[in-house]
Parts: C-alpha cells; structure tokens; sequence
DNA sequence: AGAAACCCTGTAGTTACTACAGAGTCAAGG
DNA sequence: CCTTGACTCTGTAGTAACTACAGGGTTTCT
C-alpha cells in the first residue's frame, strides 16, 4: 500500500500522513526499493484509531498516550478515565462559553436592521460601548487599584 | 502611559500589546525620550475594542475591518452585519459539532467503570472498534471504490 | 516518447499569541 | 556611588495541527 492509498482508505492527505510519521505517532514503514513508503493493514488501523480520536478533539499529545495503552494492554487503565474526563471537561467549557458567545452574537446581530451608514451602525455602537463598559463581563476589565485582592 | 500601565488598565500582556502594534491592529504610539512607547487613553480604547471582539472569537482580521468602519464611520455598514452574520454562524457550527462531541466523549466515559488493566477498558476497546467501523460518523471514512460519487 | 499523476525531502506558512535572549533605563536602598 | 530590581526595548523562536509549496525523482498511461 502506498502512501496515498492508505489516505485514500482513511481519508486523510498524504501530507498529514507524513506529518503524523515526523511526529512519531504512525511508525514509520518499510521502503519499497524505489524509496516509496510501504504500509500495511496495521497502519491503516493505527491511522484510522489516530483521526477517530482527532474527531473527538482529542490532542495528539494524548493520542499518542492512548495508542502506548493500545500497544501495553497490561497497564493500569487508569489514567485512560483521566484522559477521557480531561478532554469531556474540555469539551463542556468550550461549550459553555461558546453558549454564552452565541447568546451574545445574536443579540448584537440584532441592533442592526435596515441599511445605513457605519456611523450609524448599532453593532458597531454596541461594540464600541461594550468595549467602555467596566462591567464588561465577556473580557476581563478590572481596576487595577481599586480592587487589587 | 506606559506599556505596563496601558496592560494593567487593559488586562492585558505587554507582550500582546507589541503583537498588536506590530500586526498593525493598535497604532504605533509616540515615544518618549528613552524610547519608551508612550500611550494615550485612545490607545486604550482601541485596545480594550479589540479585546472585546477577540472575546467574541472575531479573528483579528475581521477585528482590523471593524475598527476601518470605526475609523469611517460614513462607509455603508452592509458588511458589518455580513461579518457578524458570519461570525454566528461559525459560532453555531462549532456548537453543533461540540455537542455531538459530548454526547460521544461521554458515551465512551461510560464504558469503564471499576479500575483494570488497559486491555480490557472498555473505553479503549470502542475507541479501536469505532475506528474500525465502516460507517463511523464522528471521522470520515468512506470507501473510496464502492461509493465513488 | 512524452505527459499526467504519483512519490520523495525539506522548508515555510497559518492563528494568536507566548516566551525568551540580550541589552538599555530608571528609582530606591545600603 | 553602586547595586538590585523592576521596567522597557528589539528581535527571534516556539506553540497546535496541519497545509502548501519548491525542486526534485518515478510510474503509468497513451
Ligand atoms: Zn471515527
Ligand atoms: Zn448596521
Ligand atoms: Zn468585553
Ligand atoms: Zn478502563
């Protein structure tokens, strides 16, 4: 199997594949005389195994982690909770200020209707009020004397 | 107004705020004799403005065409809405796809309960057979000689 | 034989910062 | 007067996970 048969099997680019290889998560595979990379039905595996946790956001940093208790199945399985607790807390964040941002976008969205000039724009008055407000709760203002805690 | 004081004023890194002017979002401030960047309080403005869309995810290519209409406030505003309309829905795009997220990641964190030895975690064991299935979801797999469309 | 399509290595770009290295400036304390 | 510490300056390199060449060699099809 060459290198762009096995993207094709797993759907990835070729240069990903060779990325992942310079990074040490897909071994590297023996060369066919002309220097081409050879792979085999394990490397599509371990490929497929890579982007799936990909999809679940899961850094490469911890793929390879995981793919080590793929290869040692006789490691306490432990850490693999942790892992997976890590990334779902990850997860739930993201989600919980990506809520809050939506919430926020669409109301700006509605300050402006009919067509006008920027001047005039209630987006761009908002964004600019916003930005003046000491509350300000989506990014972090603060008096820096006043409330030194 | 130094470096320093404009970040504190701002919460903000000094070392962001030299990004900034180098990247041509904040202007290049005065300086006074040691060389010192001397900020004013329209300095601090823009920046706590860039502050502001950067918390609503706004990449600072979009942020440098806001602050253009900022500037210009007779241009038509049509693009502004487009860009925030585009904005929202990147935002929405990502949240439907964190969501399914959580409901994998949490399925999966399902699958082991009490501790054992890696080989026989139930989260590992449906990572490497969801990887294996044809009509995994989360990543693309697709057979490429049978559904070539 | 010649062109298209594939493969190789190595480097540089992307985003939005963050982290130095190495040097200069300034106020306060001993 | 000298030193220490906090601040500032420039410029470069690193982060995550790829992506996009440049400049070559090889295979395959016609
Ligand atoms: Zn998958
Ligand atoms: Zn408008
Ligand atoms: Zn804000
Ligand atoms: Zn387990």
């Amino acid at each position: 199997m060459r290198i762009g048969e096995l993207g094709q099997a797993a759907g990835v680019d070729v240069e990903t594949i060779r990325f992942y290889e310079k990074s040490g998560l897909l071994p590297a595979p023996a060369r066919s005389e002309n220097g081409y990379r050879a792979y085999g039905s394990t490397h599509l595996e371990r490929l497929a195994f890579i982007r799936h946790c990909r999809a679940l956001d899961i850094p490469l940093s911890e793929v390879q982690r995981l793919l080590e208790f793929v290869e040692h199945p006789n490691a306490d399985c432990g850490d693999i909770d942790q892992l997976i607790d890590t990334q779902l807390a990850k997860v739930r964040a993201r989600l919980k200020s990506l809520k809050a941002l939506e919430k926020q976008l669409s109301s700006l969205r509605g300050r402006c209707g009919a067509k006008h000039i920027a001047g005039e724009c209630g987006i761009l008055h908002e964004l600019v009020a916003a930005a003046h407000k000491e509350a300000c709760v989506c990014h972090g203002h603060f008096e820096p004397k006043t409330l030194a805690t």
